[in-house]
DNA sequence: ACTCAATATATCACATCGATATATACTCTG
DNA sequence: CAGAGTATATATCGATGTGATATATTGAGT
């Protein structure tokens, strides 16, 4: 009876999946743990989980993190695809056989693809401001405090970042490769010198609150 | 034999375990679900979790996000702990049965002492500047058109922050819960105005990298 | 010789998300 | 006013990522 009209409006359903590859929001993290893995295989040396691992917290840990039970699987998968290839040490004879990887021809093109695609960019949840979201709810001296304790995070981190800075400038890199190196850098320092003065703004605010 | 050294040295890992509750990171998250729940039901009116989701998402959606996914099984887990109560409504006959939940005062005092507790930063990972770091592997271009990408999104952002800003202006809220709202709001703003210079500022530095 | 730290790989429990299944109630319109 | 479409409502699943941890081996220092 209504088995036509079902089928028609079934439709939407069916066809969602094939159109939803391309705007899967799911894979968007995957698959940028793929590209950070092929990114530092292409930067030079066969690699190890583990060099990966350290290679991503040495380098890009402020805005890029993997953590080994991502970076195993991942290579797994990528070995699968041929985007890097096994490329072990003839470790000589004692020596503990290390699993090296290095990026194929075929990686470099797929990280160099997705370097051009823009960025995702990944809403992120902010404990701070839901407890100020809720602030009426305890003394505005203690979301004051809330609001300090956020400033001195982000003074720290600046210092953090101005070491980093240093360590760029008399670093061994090319002039170009500390560019990127310093771009990066600087979105941080940006975000946290503009969050030092809202939280001091903030708290000015604040205070007029007070009975 | 070696049977004693095993025991001493396994000591370490039972110690573990207790030492890491108060400490664990695992949980950040999902308490603060919970609080997120708790301060909507604090907010007022019993809800339910369908009512919640939309409360959330209305309110917090800049800073703050919840899926129903969460929502049940947390209000099951509030349940239990008495932070929150069964309140639904006597719905008139024909009426669906809705299940509306209210906050206890055994939740409103875990929500007062969870709010006065300092927020959990959790560093997010950033693809753009995972792109921008590997930018040495793609033309300058492309690596400029990226930043430009970010910079209108901020742009947007910036506009939606202002819509927010106008109807709380003219908004029924009190003048109280205006400044806290008004807060949450400008670390936004704060942020999108800081990364819109950025972007200016990089894609200007990019520009040397031109040959 | 022995201990401790570093190297190395792998896996687990758990949390979370987006999508989706399912069902009822309400509202608009031809 | 029947029927369609939208809103309300609850629940669950697959996929994925994280931190912790288990398990070995290697190397440095005493």
């Amino acid at each position: 009876m209504s088995s036509k009209k079902t089928a028609i409006f079934r439709n939407r359903d069916v066809l969602r999946p094939a159109l939803a590859v391309s705007v899967d929001s799911r894979q968007t993290r995957e698959k940028a743990s793929r590209f950070a893995i092929l990114g530092m295989l292409a930067l030079g040396n066969k690699k190890s989980g583990y060099d990966l691992k350290k290679a991503i917290a040495a380098s890009t840990a402020n805005f890029w993190s993997e953590s080994y039970g991502n970076i195993y699987p991942t290579l797994r998968r990528l070995l699968e695809e041929d985007a890097i290839r096994e490329d072990s040490e003839k470790a000589p004879a004692s020596k503990r056989q290390k699993q090296l990887y290095s990026i194929t021809e075929k990686g470099r093109q797929a990280l160099r693809q997705w370097l051009r695609q823009p960025a995702a960019v990944r809403s992120e949840d902010n404990e701070l401001l839901l407890k100020l979201f809720f602030g009426a709810m305890i003394p505005v001296r203690e979301s004051q405090a809330l609001v300090a304790v956020h400033r001195d995070h982000h003074m720290a981190l600046l210092e953090k970042f101005e070491a980093i800075e240093r360590s760029i400038a008399t670093g061994p890199t090319t002039e170009q490769q500390k560019v990127y190196l310093r771009a990066t850098l600087s979105y941080g320092t940006a975000v946290s010198r503009a969050l030092i003065h809202w939280a001091d703004a903030t708290e000015k605010t604040l205070r007029t609150l007070e009975s």
